[in-house]
DNA sequence: GACTGCCACTAACCTATGTTAGTCATACGG
DNA sequence: CCGTATGACTAACATAGGTTAGTGGCAGTC
């Protein structure tokens, strides 16, 4: 069930992306998919292996990461339900990074000779898979952007903007509120930060009345002037969410 | 001549990456290129149209970059003869970022649609582009990092690393020795530092013997603690150059 | 129902990098 | 040759965010 809605969903995504024949459609729902449920933190692919499976993530959220010489992590990005993990890697030589689990994930294990070959046969597959690929790297893009020249405030309030967008785009939640999955101080990894600095803007976001937050249930009480103060502008997500670019009103 | 260079670099590079055949390699040839020589700092791309060329830089440097609503810029990356430019957008709705000439450059733009046809038409080909989106997507990976989670010194010493390996690649520089296309401004807007910090990092460099300079002619004098300090390994980028993945002995 | 571990949160202090405001050398156009 | 940019470089000072070292709440577990 939560397999077929796995599917369902990339199949939906990439109908947007390009007009799937019915052929197309029969040749994603045949994939030669392995299923496993794995826990918080499980690693999904590891930095150094060569390619083997691509793992579509059929519900739970992953993340993507680096860690430098010096033992600190960055994490590159999170992907949510519907999303294929691993396109990243899979038509290379070697993984650059690692992917694991950021909550209970249940996901669909594809071999790497498997997602080669549709996307050869199935060109207007191929193309929407190299689609998905762009917008991570335009996700990639902007992140530099938010690492590299905003302040702490700003990147903060940034992230909770794509990830409120993100979320309403897959229909996994509202845009004024959804449940952030995970720790502070895994925000400061995704953010440049520490989790102690991380905490303060947090805090002060609250104060401001941009947002508000129960754990780690956040809700965003002003989206104007949130997306604001990260500097937020759709544009980079390429969504077909119908919110307009700029200081979005969306919900 | 240069168009002809320009061209068969392209080629040669895919060939790494997918067994072209001669169909391959002569639709490649017989794009409809338009020739354009620009001055620095001309605008290739803006953000916010949608994309209709999609430029093949045969000489030259280009970069990648956006600019915050405070009005700072961050350089995504740095582009050298024999690259396309645009793929990352020629497949989605709207250039998310500017492109724009590093130094005076010779450029051959191709139709989008035209890119689109040879990719789905010559599979080999649309292979061969893929792949190298994702070997840009994952140079932005690295980026991410080295603007995130290292300190200044470090930055700047792996952006060092990265340009003598990738220009040794791409056979316009020995590994050792190379001149940096860039004034130290356009450097601190890739490293995520101010102007500055870049120019007391370059000394530091220097006094500590791993570099030296003379003008923005880089010499490499000790490769193995100069990538140390950068924290650098060469494996994100995906080479085919021979060079061993960790603390190689580049040159 | 005490123990353990994880996570949110805080306070006091510290430092890497930014900011401002220059000087100087070089290249170029008239 | 003179005037004007531009870029490399420097010094003095300012600050955003990091570091360290905690406390307390809560969920799981034996």
């Amino acid at each position: 069930m939560l397999v077929h809605q796995g599917i369902e969903r990339v199949i939906r995504r990439y109908e947007t992306r390009a007009p799937l024949t019915d052929a197309d459609r029969a040749a994603i729902r045949t994939l030669p998919f392995t299923y496993r449920t794995l826990d918080p933190a499980a690693y999904i692919v590891r930095e150094g292996e060569p390619p083997v499976v691509c793992a579509l993530l059929l519900s739970g959220f992953a993340y993507r990461h680096k860690v430098t010489g010096e033992g600190e992590r960055q994490i590159l990005s999170v992907h949510m339900a519907g999303e294929f993990l691993d396109l990243q890697n899979s038509f290379l030589d070697v993984v650059d990074h690692h992917v694991q689990a950021l909550t209970r994930v249940d996901i669909a294990s594809v071999p790497v000779a498997a997602m080669r070959r549709i996307a050869e046969s199935h060109p207007l597959i191929g193309r929407a898979m190299w689609i998905d690929t762009l917008i991570d790297s335009a996700i990639f893009r902007e992140w530099i952007v938010n690492v590299g020249r905003r302040d702490a405030i700003s990147r903060v309030a940034h992230v909770l903007c794509e990830f409120a967008l993100r979320l309403k785009a897959a229909g996994l939640a509202t845009a004024y509120r959804y449940e952030l999955p995970m720790t502070q101080e895994q925000l400061a990894d995704v953010t440049g930060l520490t989790a102690v600095h991380v905490n303060r803007v947090l805090k002060e976001l609250g104060h401001q009345g941009l947002i508000a937050r129960d754990k780690r249930a956040v809700e965003i009480v002003d989206w104007d002037r949130l997306s604001a103060v990260g500097d937020f502008s759709a544009r980079y997500l390429h969504l077909d969410s119908g919110i307009p670019v700029n200081s979005a009103s969306a919900g």
